[in-house]
DNA sequence: CGTCAAAACGTATAATCATGCGAAATAAAT
DNA sequence: ATTTATTTCGCATGATTATACGTTTTGACG
Protein backbone atom coordinates (compact mmCIF):
# COMPACT_ATOMS: atom_id res chain seq x y z
CA UNK A 1 0.00 0.00 0.00
CA UNK A 2 1.61 3.12 -1.62
CA UNK A 3 1.98 6.14 0.54
CA UNK A 4 -0.54 7.87 -1.52
CA UNK A 5 -3.49 5.43 -1.56
CA UNK A 6 -3.10 5.60 1.98
CA UNK A 7 -4.25 9.18 2.02
CA UNK A 8 -6.34 8.62 -0.11
CA UNK A 9 -8.58 6.50 1.58
CA UNK A 10 -8.35 8.62 4.40
CA UNK A 11 -9.38 11.55 2.60
CA UNK A 12 -12.67 9.34 1.21
CA UNK A 13 -13.19 8.42 5.30
CA UNK A 14 -12.80 12.30 5.99
CA UNK A 15 -14.97 13.71 3.40
CA UNK A 16 -17.67 11.50 4.34
CA UNK A 17 -18.13 11.69 8.25
CA UNK A 18 -17.54 15.41 8.69
CA UNK A 19 -18.31 18.71 6.84
CA UNK A 20 -14.79 19.97 5.06
CA UNK A 21 -15.31 23.14 3.93
CA UNK A 22 -11.70 24.16 2.25
CA UNK A 23 -8.35 22.16 1.04
CA UNK A 24 -6.62 23.14 3.62
CA UNK A 25 -9.70 22.45 6.46
CA UNK A 26 -8.81 18.64 4.94
CA UNK A 27 -5.10 19.16 5.57
CA UNK A 28 -5.55 19.89 9.25
CA UNK A 29 -7.56 16.88 10.01
CA UNK A 30 -5.35 14.31 7.81
CA UNK A 31 -2.75 15.45 10.29
CA UNK A 32 -5.19 14.16 13.15
CA UNK A 33 -5.07 10.75 11.75
CA UNK A 34 -1.44 10.99 10.53
CA UNK A 35 -1.54 12.01 7.56
CA UNK A 36 0.80 14.56 6.38
CA UNK A 37 0.92 16.66 3.18
CA UNK A 38 0.09 19.92 1.68
CA UNK A 39 -2.77 21.77 -0.12
CA UNK A 40 -1.42 21.16 -3.40
CA UNK A 41 -1.71 17.19 -3.07
CA UNK A 42 -5.56 17.56 -1.74
CA UNK A 43 -6.15 19.47 -4.98
CA UNK A 44 -4.44 17.21 -7.11
CA UNK A 45 -6.14 13.96 -5.14
CA UNK A 46 -9.47 15.76 -4.80
CA UNK A 47 -9.62 16.10 -8.95
CA UNK A 48 -8.03 12.58 -9.04
CA UNK A 49 -11.13 11.52 -7.14
CA UNK A 50 -13.90 13.52 -8.74
CA UNK A 51 -14.60 14.77 -5.44
CA UNK A 52 -16.97 17.56 -5.68
CA UNK A 53 -17.64 20.76 -3.95
CA UNK A 54 -20.97 21.26 -2.75
CA UNK A 55 -23.02 24.53 -1.46
CA UNK A 56 -24.98 23.15 0.95
CA UNK A 57 -27.54 25.33 3.31
CA UNK A 58 -26.18 27.94 5.70
CA UNK A 59 -24.01 29.10 2.66
CA UNK A 60 -21.45 27.21 3.03
CA UNK A 61 -19.66 24.48 1.02
CA UNK A 62 -18.41 21.03 1.29
CA UNK A 63 -16.84 18.58 -0.56
CA UNK A 64 -18.76 15.03 -1.54
CA UNK A 65 -17.89 11.95 -2.72
CA UNK A 66 -19.53 11.27 -6.57
CA UNK A 67 -22.08 9.21 -7.83
CA UNK A 68 -23.24 7.04 -5.47
CA UNK A 69 -21.06 8.08 -2.42
CA UNK A 70 -20.29 4.40 -1.46
CA UNK A 71 -17.68 3.95 0.66
CA UNK A 72 -15.85 0.32 0.85
CA UNK A 73 -14.02 -0.61 4.14
CA UNK A 74 -10.35 0.80 5.04
CA UNK A 75 -7.76 -1.49 4.04
CA UNK A 76 -5.08 -1.25 6.43
CA UNK A 77 -3.36 0.62 9.32
CA UNK A 78 -6.42 2.30 10.48
CA UNK A 79 -10.05 1.07 11.34
CA UNK A 80 -11.69 -1.08 9.54
CA UNK A 81 -15.06 -1.03 9.59
CA UNK A 82 -16.75 -4.35 10.68
CA UNK A 83 -20.45 -5.87 10.50
CA UNK A 84 -21.12 -4.72 7.28
CA UNK A 85 -24.81 -4.56 6.25
CA UNK A 86 -25.71 -5.54 2.91
CA UNK A 87 -28.06 -2.24 3.23
CA UNK A 88 -25.30 -0.30 4.82
CA UNK A 89 -27.95 0.50 7.81
CA UNK A 90 -27.30 0.71 11.09
CA UNK A 91 -29.91 1.73 12.80
CA UNK A 92 -33.48 3.21 13.33
CA UNK A 93 -34.56 5.35 15.47
CA UNK A 94 -37.55 7.37 16.35
CA UNK A 95 -38.16 11.06 17.30
CA UNK A 96 -41.90 12.88 16.99
CA UNK A 97 -43.24 11.38 13.63
CA UNK A 98 -39.23 11.64 12.54
CA UNK A 99 -37.63 8.10 11.86
CA UNK A 100 -33.48 8.90 12.13
CA UNK A 101 -31.68 5.86 9.91
CA UNK A 102 -28.15 5.66 10.59
CA UNK A 103 -25.94 4.12 7.74
CA UNK A 104 -22.71 3.45 6.64
CA UNK A 105 -20.68 6.47 5.51
CA UNK A 106 -21.79 7.73 2.05
CA UNK A 107 -24.54 5.16 2.10
CA UNK A 108 -27.70 7.46 3.20
CA UNK A 109 -28.00 8.51 -0.57
CA UNK A 110 -28.97 4.62 -1.48
CA UNK A 111 -30.74 4.04 1.73
CA UNK A 112 -33.23 6.90 0.82
CA UNK A 113 -33.33 5.69 -2.67
CA UNK A 114 -34.68 2.71 -1.79
CA UNK A 115 -37.23 3.67 0.44
CA UNK A 116 -38.49 5.92 -1.77
CA UNK A 117 -39.29 3.16 -4.54
CA UNK A 118 -40.52 1.36 -2.50
CA UNK A 119 -43.53 3.95 -2.04
CA UNK A 120 -44.54 3.47 1.15
CA UNK A 121 -47.69 5.45 2.16
CA UNK A 122 -46.73 5.88 5.79
CA UNK A 123 -43.65 7.81 4.08
CA UNK A 124 -44.34 11.99 3.67
CA UNK A 125 -40.68 12.38 2.17
CA UNK A 126 -36.94 11.60 3.07
CA UNK A 127 -33.89 13.72 3.25
CA UNK A 128 -30.50 11.95 3.01
CA UNK A 129 -27.16 13.57 4.34
CA UNK A 130 -24.24 11.12 4.13
CA UNK A 131 -24.78 8.88 6.96
CA UNK A 132 -27.86 9.75 8.52
CA UNK A 133 -31.52 9.33 6.23
CA UNK A 134 -34.53 11.87 7.96
CA UNK A 135 -38.00 10.27 7.33
CA UNK A 136 -41.22 12.13 7.80
CA UNK A 137 -43.24 9.49 8.86
CA UNK A 138 -47.71 10.32 8.86
CA UNK A 139 -49.17 11.03 11.76
CA UNK A 140 -51.41 7.96 12.32
CA UNK A 141 -48.94 5.50 11.80
CA UNK A 142 -47.20 3.25 14.65
CA UNK A 143 -43.93 2.85 15.41
CA UNK A 144 -43.78 -0.98 15.73
CA UNK A 145 -45.28 -0.89 11.91
CA UNK A 146 -42.66 2.02 11.07
CA UNK A 147 -40.20 -0.18 12.02
CA UNK A 148 -40.92 -3.14 10.33
CA UNK A 149 -42.18 -1.23 6.49
CA UNK A 150 -38.48 0.58 7.03
CA UNK A 151 -36.78 -2.35 7.85
CA UNK A 152 -38.01 -4.40 5.10
CA UNK A 153 -37.52 -1.52 2.81
CA UNK A 154 -34.13 -0.83 3.60
CA UNK A 155 -33.05 -4.69 3.68
CA UNK A 156 -32.13 -4.38 7.04
CA UNK A 157 -32.29 -7.49 9.11
CA UNK A 158 -33.87 -7.27 12.81
CA UNK A 159 -32.63 -9.06 15.53
CA UNK B 1 -39.70 39.21 -14.02
CA UNK B 2 -36.96 40.37 -12.36
CA UNK B 3 -33.80 40.74 -14.46
CA UNK B 4 -31.74 38.18 -11.89
CA UNK B 5 -34.61 35.22 -12.41
CA UNK B 6 -34.07 36.27 -16.13
CA UNK B 7 -30.58 35.86 -16.14
CA UNK B 8 -30.87 32.44 -13.49
CA UNK B 9 -32.94 30.88 -16.34
CA UNK B 10 -30.05 31.24 -18.84
CA UNK B 11 -27.38 30.03 -16.72
CA UNK B 12 -29.71 27.17 -16.39
CA UNK B 13 -29.51 26.67 -20.10
CA UNK B 14 -25.86 27.55 -20.72
CA UNK B 15 -24.10 24.93 -18.73
CA UNK B 16 -26.51 22.36 -19.41
CA UNK B 17 -26.12 22.79 -23.20
CA UNK B 18 -22.35 23.53 -22.84
CA UNK B 19 -19.38 22.68 -21.27
CA UNK B 20 -18.72 25.63 -18.69
CA UNK B 21 -15.21 25.73 -17.05
CA UNK B 22 -14.93 28.55 -15.52
CA UNK B 23 -17.28 31.58 -13.80
CA UNK B 24 -15.77 34.11 -16.53
CA UNK B 25 -16.16 31.42 -19.46
CA UNK B 26 -19.72 31.44 -18.20
CA UNK B 27 -19.69 35.19 -18.25
CA UNK B 28 -18.68 35.55 -22.02
CA UNK B 29 -21.45 32.46 -23.12
CA UNK B 30 -24.15 34.75 -21.57
CA UNK B 31 -22.89 37.75 -23.29
CA UNK B 32 -23.45 35.62 -26.47
CA UNK B 33 -27.39 35.49 -25.30
CA UNK B 34 -27.59 38.89 -24.26
CA UNK B 35 -27.15 38.75 -20.15
CA UNK B 36 -24.46 41.11 -18.88
CA UNK B 37 -23.16 40.63 -15.74
CA UNK B 38 -19.80 40.36 -13.48
CA UNK B 39 -17.63 37.58 -12.00
CA UNK B 40 -18.82 38.60 -8.60
CA UNK B 41 -22.71 37.94 -9.50
CA UNK B 42 -22.22 35.03 -11.32
CA UNK B 43 -20.30 33.55 -8.07
CA UNK B 44 -23.92 34.20 -6.19
CA UNK B 45 -25.68 32.80 -8.80
CA UNK B 46 -24.02 29.09 -8.76
CA UNK B 47 -23.79 29.59 -5.18
CA UNK B 48 -27.74 30.07 -4.70
CA UNK B 49 -28.76 27.74 -7.38
CA UNK B 50 -26.47 25.11 -5.64
CA UNK B 51 -24.59 24.60 -8.97
CA UNK B 52 -21.33 22.05 -8.64
CA UNK B 53 -18.28 21.81 -10.49
CA UNK B 54 -17.50 18.72 -11.39
CA UNK B 55 -13.88 17.28 -12.45
CA UNK B 56 -14.48 15.69 -15.48
CA UNK B 57 -12.97 13.27 -17.92
CA UNK B 58 -10.03 15.48 -19.79
CA UNK B 59 -8.78 16.83 -16.57
CA UNK B 60 -11.26 19.64 -16.52
CA UNK B 61 -13.62 20.65 -14.23
CA UNK B 62 -17.25 21.39 -15.77
CA UNK B 63 -20.33 23.25 -14.28
CA UNK B 64 -23.06 21.06 -13.56
CA UNK B 65 -26.66 21.29 -12.25
CA UNK B 66 -27.65 19.34 -9.21
CA UNK B 67 -29.71 16.05 -9.25
CA UNK B 68 -31.54 15.01 -12.15
CA UNK B 69 -32.78 18.67 -13.03
CA UNK B 70 -33.37 18.63 -16.59
CA UNK B 71 -33.86 22.13 -18.28
CA UNK B 72 -36.83 22.43 -19.93
CA UNK B 73 -37.56 24.72 -23.06
CA UNK B 74 -36.68 27.85 -23.77
CA UNK B 75 -37.49 29.15 -27.23
CA UNK B 76 -34.26 30.90 -28.71
CA UNK B 77 -31.62 33.09 -27.81
CA UNK B 78 -33.28 36.19 -25.71
CA UNK B 79 -36.48 34.84 -24.85
CA UNK B 80 -38.20 35.81 -21.92
CA UNK B 81 -39.33 32.34 -20.44
CA UNK B 82 -42.81 33.21 -19.18
CA UNK B 83 -44.48 31.00 -16.57
CA UNK B 84 -40.60 31.69 -15.12
CA UNK B 85 -39.44 31.14 -11.42
CA UNK B 86 -42.38 28.43 -11.09
CA UNK B 87 -41.31 27.23 -7.98
CA UNK B 88 -41.05 23.16 -8.27
CA UNK B 89 -43.01 22.84 -5.42
CA UNK B 90 -45.76 19.91 -5.84
CA UNK B 91 -46.98 19.26 -2.60
CA UNK B 92 -46.64 20.85 1.05
CA UNK B 93 -47.97 18.15 4.20
CA UNK B 94 -47.33 17.97 8.22
CA UNK B 95 -46.35 15.55 10.61
CA UNK B 96 -46.24 17.13 13.79
CA UNK B 97 -44.33 20.28 13.83
CA UNK B 98 -42.74 19.47 10.54
CA UNK B 99 -43.50 20.65 7.05
CA UNK B 100 -42.75 17.94 4.29
CA UNK B 101 -42.48 19.84 0.70
CA UNK B 102 -41.88 17.85 -2.17
CA UNK B 103 -40.66 19.09 -4.93
CA UNK B 104 -39.68 18.39 -8.87
CA UNK B 105 -36.36 16.62 -9.07
CA UNK B 106 -33.50 18.54 -8.33
CA UNK B 107 -35.62 21.63 -6.79
CA UNK B 108 -35.38 20.81 -3.22
CA UNK B 109 -32.01 22.86 -3.08
CA UNK B 110 -33.25 26.13 -4.77
CA UNK B 111 -36.63 25.72 -2.33
CA UNK B 112 -34.58 25.32 0.61
CA UNK B 113 -32.43 28.38 0.24
CA UNK B 114 -35.54 30.49 -0.62
CA UNK B 115 -37.11 29.63 2.66
CA UNK B 116 -33.99 30.07 4.70
CA UNK B 117 -33.56 33.73 2.80
CA UNK B 118 -37.30 34.66 3.90
CA UNK B 119 -36.62 34.40 7.50
CA UNK B 120 -39.57 33.15 8.79
CA UNK B 121 -39.24 33.22 12.10
CA UNK B 122 -41.94 30.20 12.34
CA UNK B 123 -39.11 28.03 10.04
CA UNK B 124 -36.48 26.49 12.61
CA UNK B 125 -34.24 25.19 10.09
CA UNK B 126 -34.76 23.32 6.60
CA UNK B 127 -32.84 20.33 5.55
CA UNK B 128 -33.28 19.66 1.17
CA UNK B 129 -32.68 16.81 -0.46
CA UNK B 130 -33.01 16.54 -3.93
CA UNK B 131 -37.10 16.66 -4.33
CA UNK B 132 -37.70 17.04 -0.71
CA UNK B 133 -37.10 19.70 1.82
CA UNK B 134 -37.96 19.01 5.97
CA UNK B 135 -38.78 22.15 7.25
CA UNK B 136 -38.53 22.02 11.53
CA UNK B 137 -41.22 24.79 12.81
CA UNK B 138 -41.77 26.48 15.86
CA UNK B 139 -44.19 24.26 18.20
CA UNK B 140 -46.85 27.10 18.51
CA UNK B 141 -47.80 28.11 14.94
CA UNK B 142 -50.99 26.80 13.44
CA UNK B 143 -50.48 24.72 10.68
CA UNK B 144 -53.20 26.83 8.44
CA UNK B 145 -50.78 29.46 8.93
CA UNK B 146 -47.53 27.98 8.58
CA UNK B 147 -48.86 26.60 5.16
CA UNK B 148 -49.63 30.10 3.59
CA UNK B 149 -46.32 31.26 5.10
CA UNK B 150 -44.02 28.29 3.26
CA UNK B 151 -46.32 28.48 0.42
CA UNK B 152 -45.67 32.29 0.14
CA UNK B 153 -41.84 32.49 0.86
CA UNK B 154 -42.18 29.61 -2.03
CA UNK B 155 -44.40 31.15 -4.80
CA UNK B 156 -46.65 28.72 -4.45
CA UNK B 157 -50.26 29.31 -5.79
CA UNK B 158 -52.33 28.16 -3.14
CA UNK B 159 -55.72 26.74 -5.40
C1' DC C 1 23.97 -1.76 -5.20
C1' DG C 2 23.71 1.74 -9.15
C1' DT C 3 21.24 3.64 -12.91
C1' DC C 4 17.40 5.07 -15.34
C1' DA C 5 12.46 6.22 -15.97
C1' DA C 6 8.23 7.28 -14.09
C1' DA C 7 5.44 8.87 -10.53
C1' DA C 8 4.67 11.77 -6.49
C1' DC C 9 5.58 15.79 -4.05
C1' DG C 10 6.49 20.67 -2.23
C1' DT C 11 7.25 25.50 -3.17
C1' DA C 12 5.94 29.40 -5.18
C1' DT C 13 2.72 31.52 -7.87
C1' DA C 14 -0.99 31.91 -11.17
C1' DA C 15 -5.87 31.21 -11.80
C1' DT C 16 -10.25 31.05 -10.04
C1' DC C 17 -13.85 31.97 -6.80
C1' DA C 18 -16.08 34.41 -2.80
C1' DT C 19 -17.39 38.52 -0.26
C1' DG C 20 -17.47 43.31 2.29
C1' DC C 21 -19.12 47.44 1.13
C1' DG C 22 -21.13 51.28 -1.05
C1' DA C 23 -23.99 52.37 -5.21
C1' DA C 24 -27.81 51.57 -8.06
C1' DA C 25 -32.14 49.43 -8.88
C1' DT C 26 -36.43 47.65 -7.35
C1' DA C 27 -40.25 47.26 -4.35
C1' DA C 28 -43.21 48.92 -0.54
C1' DA C 29 -45.38 52.31 2.08
C1' DT C 30 -47.28 56.86 2.98
C1' DA D 1 -44.87 60.94 -6.44
C1' DT D 2 -41.63 60.85 -2.60
C1' DT D 3 -39.72 58.55 0.90
C1' DT D 4 -38.06 54.24 2.97
C1' DA D 5 -36.71 49.68 2.89
C1' DT D 6 -35.02 45.73 0.43
C1' DT D 7 -32.71 43.51 -3.03
C1' DT D 8 -29.31 43.33 -6.52
C1' DC D 9 -25.04 44.47 -8.27
C1' DG D 10 -20.16 45.96 -9.39
C1' DC D 11 -15.69 46.92 -7.75
C1' DA D 12 -11.85 45.80 -5.30
C1' DT D 13 -9.80 42.48 -2.65
C1' DG D 14 -9.40 38.46 0.25
C1' DA D 15 -9.75 33.44 0.18
C1' DT D 16 -9.31 29.25 -2.06
C1' DT D 17 -7.74 26.15 -5.61
C1' DA D 18 -4.76 24.73 -9.55
C1' DT D 19 -0.34 24.21 -11.75
C1' DA D 20 4.55 24.97 -13.69
C1' DC D 21 8.75 23.52 -12.36
C1' DG D 22 12.49 21.55 -9.95
C1' DT D 23 13.33 17.87 -6.39
C1' DT D 24 12.64 13.62 -4.20
C1' DT D 25 10.78 9.13 -4.08
C1' DT D 26 9.56 4.74 -6.02
C1' DG D 27 10.15 0.74 -8.86
C1' DA D 28 12.21 -1.97 -12.55
C1' DC D 29 16.24 -3.89 -14.34
C1' DG D 30 20.79 -5.33 -14.62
Amino acid sequence: MSKKSARLEMVKMVISSQEIATQDELMLALQQSGVRCTQATLSRDLKEMRVVKVPGSGGRKVYMLPGTHVFRGVSDTHATVSAMHHSGVLSIKFSGHLAIIKTLPGHAGHVAYDLDNAQLDIVLGTVAGDDTVLVALDEEVERSYALNALAGATNLNLD
